[in-house]
RNA sequence: GCUGAAGUGGUGGAAUUGGUAGACACGUUGGACUUAAAAUCCAAUGGCCAUUAUGGCCGUGCGGGUUCAAGUCCCGCCUUCAGUACCA
């Protein structure tokens, strides 16, 4: 019998399905483990083999805890609202909705034929109405909720309205916008309805504020601070502008520091809570109120800054406002208004790029405005400089340049003094930030003192005239909710008088409308702006034409829609249920039973997206009572990357030339040639037979561009080639090569040598670099072709083999026969004899090979266990080669070893393991099959080979009786003639005898 | 700049608490089988030197150190990758 795999693959993928094998119990008798992988936005590229990698080590592990005796819950679904559909439906006019459902099949498809033991009974899609009906619930009371810093919860907005009406907010603890102005009880009493609904917005976990956003104009949306990277969108790298816009917002900045504690009681990788932490950015430090004197505005200001160095502030010998900063224009005097505008104005047009771009230019203006320094009195010059953030902290820093090197840089620019307050420090040439060895001077009362004891004084004296107090500052920016997008959460939420109001829970969901068109309307409103039929009607009001019609008035709907992170910052919950009941999002029962995910693997991309979203939603939702769990994710796994190894031609570059209204063929150059050429050992015009007939070809006009372009320097740029025309010899497939697009079927191609080649004659190497793998690189790899060519197994144990889960590592097809010749030499064992009939002898073995083959199995045992343990899986793919290795040397046909040898493999190789399972004659799957148990007897040895080492390095082994006495392995070590002729007559004068392990001879 | 991770053969990567560096594969070379190819099997494979064989020297990014013994521990660098970016 021969192995069949996709026979086997096939039968075993269809059995597990029809009996529902990975189907996980809500009630049951064992202990319960929740495994759980990043669920995929269903793209239309479909996966390729970089994709399932994390699937496969989850899928491994689901599989050993379900050998191990635990209820396994690992289920899987799809993040299915997204920008691609809908960039996608702008271009074709296709319904978001239809080509998330052709790209989910797909994806279902492919997933299916690599063997994840899913329950798919409990899949989740977050576009499904009656999944979001809960993302909508959860915002709804978001919005009917503060947070009270007093008791370190959310609590309900009643609890709020009790405290004003009692006190005010005058003593309150509690969350808001800066701006939010101070009242008392009975002006509470006397604001009207909308001026009360004013002020809870102010408080709200979920709000709307007028806040300075990420605009992507591109996109036609707004973004949130971590789906930009390097100042373009994530999504399709668009620039990004920032711009003022009323928006929806998440307070997450409320749970900074709980984010911040949280991250000590899970179980993640130091570099991934790093990554939090820094984006959290506590630091620790005083709020300092400077006031404005010799302004010329009559009413008097205040400028509160805030500062790590409390310690330096007699040091501050000016201070920066951020450009943006609203006092600027009420300090600025008369006789600097104008060059303080032109700076605002030449600031406001950089780009957050530009800005970013260019840190080292520095840049401001002198407003004409003077502070007084809180201890000394004496007037501070007030500047603005656009190294002064207006997002961070209260956009305004008092400088001290003799500790701080931006405003020493500044200072130095525009000739400020920089007074040194550091005893025994030199600043001539540049500022002294060192905190530890830190001691002031000229400083007052604070002379002599260290930072840590004068940053205590100073804040103390601060209090005292009341200009100040000790204050920590977060870097955690609340997070933009909303997008003026079509395929995302609809808004629960219509607005009176201006105000926002919740739908009832009850009509929830509200399902998102049919559009004509998925672009923004004329009116520039997001594109829901052109629904006119909405799909819920009740007997109290209906929602018709963007607007909701309650008792005969009627109000306008929000028109936004939620961001990609609202339905992934939760859906880890709605697995839980078993019967996806309506009226909750997971039952009690559920939510107690299955807790919290005991493992959860994923991309590290999601640190600050979608990890530190779904932390903060569940704390709230724990605050609130819905969930018993503080932290979503117990222990968790980033993968790396499988990276692709894209091919490189080197195209000539016709656009530097003059006339680019031609069309012309291009020339593809060997990269070994144009490095000839390029260094200069090469002098092309004379020598090149390939360029010159090339010229020969080409009209006069083209001659001229390319000769006049060669003169200016050697514009070949790369351009990356399909890996299917490529071999293994990095020879490109010239024909293939021209097939692919039009422009190329006329290409010209030089080789190593310079000489003009094509399909026919000569061959043209590409060059190779290890890249992401993406569909724009055309360096993917299909598991499909995987799959058929070599079967699941196959690929499952080769995307472990490659290494260590967590490390990115390059794909090359050509090693998965490695690890598929194995999974045949695995088939041999239980096949054998002229025929290869099954033959599994089922009666004890003689003596000695019994003993040889319990050895290989249980050694087998003890390490596979241990490295899944470990998520080591690269190792253990190693160590079932070596028993199997050993095991066919053995010629092994025993029962008594090769059943248990199954168990192992199954995690990893599930389909051949059933296969070979069921031969053996069992009727029940191998799912859960109890792992062996590992018995140390079968691994002692008797004897140990000793390698024996001279000055530390080894020469020869020597088997000794592990029994041995220490001196005895020293007296027989020194005995022993091998010995004596590295000595040759020398006395060693010492010689360590580790028993077990080495003997080291010192001589 | 700051934070984190990592540097081992031609390649992917192994190596318990410091104790035989290069497991297991890929690739390459040679051989067997075959009309041939594929498949399969066998052997060799870190570098250098020497050899009939035995053998010797050098080797885990670089420079130091600790130790009988260092890929592993300590100090100082270099490089690569990732995150962050004027965070006061």
């Amino acid at each position: 019998m021969k192995y069949n795999f996709n026979a086997i693959e096939k039968k075993w993928q269809k059995i597990w399905s029809e009996r529902q094998t990975f189907k996980a119990e809500n009630n049951s008798e064992k202990s319960k483990y929740y495994v759980l992988d990043m669920f995929p936005y269903p793209s239309g590229a479909g996966l390729h083999v970089g994709h399932p990698l994390g699937y496969i080590a989850s899928d491994i592990y689901a599989r050993y805890k379900r050998h191990k005796g635990f209820n396994v819950l690992h289920p899987m679904g799809y993040d299915s609202f997204g920008l691609p559909a809908e960039q996608y439906a702008i271009q074709t006019g296709q319904h978001p909705a239809l080509t998330t459902e052709a790209n989910i099949k797909t994806y279902r498809r492919q997933l299916d034929q690599i063997g994840f033991s899913f329950d798919w009974s409990r899949e989740v899609r977050t576009s499904n109405p009656e999944y979001y009906k809960w993302t909508q619930w959860i915002f709804i009371q978001l919005f009917e909720s503060w947070y009270n810093y007093e008791s370190n919860k959310a609590e309900h907005v009643d609890t709020l309205v009790k405290v004003f009406e009692a006190d005010g907010n005058q003593n309150i603890n509690a969350a808001c916008d800066d701006d939010t102005e101070v009242f008392s009880a009975d002006q509470w009493k006397a604001y009207s309805k909308v001026e009360k609904q004013h002020i809870l917005l102010k408080y709200r976990l979920t709000y709307l504020a007028e806040t300075e956003v990420n605009w992507c104009p591109a996109l036609g949306t707004v973004l949130a601070n971590d789906e930009i990277v390097n100042g373009v969108s994530e999504r399709g790298g668009h620039p990004v502008i920032r711009k003022k816009m009323t928006q929806w917002s998440m307070r997450i900045s409320a749970y900074a520091e709980r984010l911040l504690q949280g991250l000590d009681t899970i179980d993640w990788t130091d570099a991934l809570k790093d990554i939090q932490r820094n984006w959290i950015g506590k630091s620790v430090g005083a709020s300092v109120t400077f006031n404005v004197t010799a302004s010329e505005a009559k009413q008097s200001h205040q400028i509160e800054v805030f500062t790590t160095r409390p310690d330096t502030i007699f040091g501050t010998s000016f201070m920066t406002l951020a450009p943006e900063h609203e006092l600027v224009s009420q300090i600025t005097t008369e006789a600097q208004k104008a060059e303080v505008e032109a700076y605002i104005e030449a600031t406001a047009k950089r780009s957050e790029r530009d800005r970013m771009a260019d840190v080292k230019t520095i840049s401001g203006v002198f407003t004409g405005a003077y502070a007084e320094h809180p201890f000394t009195k004496e007037p501070i010059p007030i500047w603005i400089g656009d190294y002064v953030l207006a997002s961070y902290g209260t956009g305004a820093v008092m400088a001290v340049p003799c500790g701080d090197q931006r405003d020493y840089d500044f200072a130095k620019h525009f000739d400020i003094p920089i007074p040194n307050i550091f005893e025994g420090v030199d600043i001539s040439e540049e500022a002294f930030a060192d905190k530890d060895k830190t001691i002031i001077a000229n400083s007052d009362f604070i002379n002599g003192m260290n930072y840590k004891k004068a940053t205590k004084r100073v804040i103390y004296e601060l209090e005292q005239i009341g200009q100040g107090k000790g204050k920590t500052n977060y870097r955690l920016r609340d997070a933009v909710f909303s997008r003026q997008r079509y395929w995302g959460e609809p808004f629960p939420a219509y607005y009176v008088d201006g105000m926002p109001q919740m739908i009832a829970t009850e009509h929830l969901p509200l399902t998102l409308p049919e559009v004509e068109k998925y672009l923004p309307t004329e009116e520039g409103e997001p594109p829901l702006g052109r629904a006119t039929h909405w799909a819920w009607d009740t007997d109290q009001c209906a929602v018709v034409s963007n607007q909701l019609i309650d008792h005969e008035t009627v109000y306008p709907l929000e028109l936004n829609t939620m961001p990609g992170w609202a339905g992934s910052s939760w859906y880890f919950f709605r697995y839980m249920e078993d019967a996806k009941r309506n009226e909750v999002f997971a039952s009690e029962a559920a939510l107690n039973y299955w807790d919290s995910v005991d493992l959860y693997i994923g991309g590290s991309e999601h640190a600050t997206g979608h990890l530190l979203y779904s932390r903060f939603w569940v704390k709230f939702l724990y605050d609130r009572g819905y969930v018993s769990v503080n932290e979503p994710f117990k222990k968790l796994i980033n993968q790396g990357m499988i990276l692709g190894t894209s091919a490189f031609v080197y195209r000539y570059n016709w656009s530097l030339g003059i006339d680019g209204a031609i069309s012309k063929p291009p020339i593809f150059i060997s990269k070994t040639f144009l490095d000839k050429i390029k260094s200069k050992d090469y002098a092309l015009s004379d020598n090149c037979e390939a360029i010159d007939s090339i010229i020969g070809e080409l009209s006069s006009k083209h001659q001229a561009v390319f000769m006049e372009a060669q003169i200016r320097s050697f514009p070949f740029t790369a351009i990356h080639a399909d890996v299917s025309f490529i071999n293994a010899a990095n020879e490109l497939d010239i024909r293939k090569f021209r097939d692919w697009r039009e422009e190329f079927a006329e290409a010209y191609f030089i080789d190593s040598e310079g000489k003009l080649i094509n399909e026919d004659n000569g061959v043209f190497h590409v060059e190779r670099d290890v890249e992401k793998m993406s569909k724009s690189k055309f360096n993917v790899v299909n598991p499909d072709e995987i799959c058929e060519q070599y079967g699941a197994d196959s690929l499952r144990l080769y995307e472990m083999f490659l290494g260590p889960l967590e490390q990115y590592k390059p794909w090359n097809t050509a090693g998965i026969t490695g690890v598929h010749g194995f999974l045949k030499k695995l088939w041999k064992l239980f096949h054998q004899g002229e025929n290869n009939t099954f033959y599994v002898d089922a009666s004890p073995l003689g003596k000695s090979e019994g003993a040889e083959s319990f050895k290989t199995l249980h050694k087998t045992i003890k390490k596979v266990e241990e490295d899944i343990e470990n998520f080591s899986f690269n190792t253990s793919v190693s160590t079932f080669m070596i028993a199997v290795n050993e095991l066919t040397a053995q010629k092994c046909a025993s029962k008594a070893i090769l059943e248990p040898l199954l168990i192992l493999v199954s995690p990893y190789a599930p389909h051949i393991a059933e296969e070979l399972w069921e031969q053996l004659g069992h009727m029940e799957s191998i799912a859960t099959a109890p792992f062996p148990k590992f018995e140390e007897k079968h691994l002692v040895e008797s004897s140990k080979n000793y390698p024996i080492s001279f000055n530390g390095k080894m020469r020869f082994t020597l088997e000794l009786p592990l029994d041995m006495s220490k001196e005895d392995i020293e007296k027989t070590v020194l005995a022993y003639e091998k010995t004596q002729e590295q000595l040759q007559g020398r006395t060693p004068k010492k010689v360590i005898v580790v028993p077990g392990k080495i003997v080291n001879i010192v001589g």
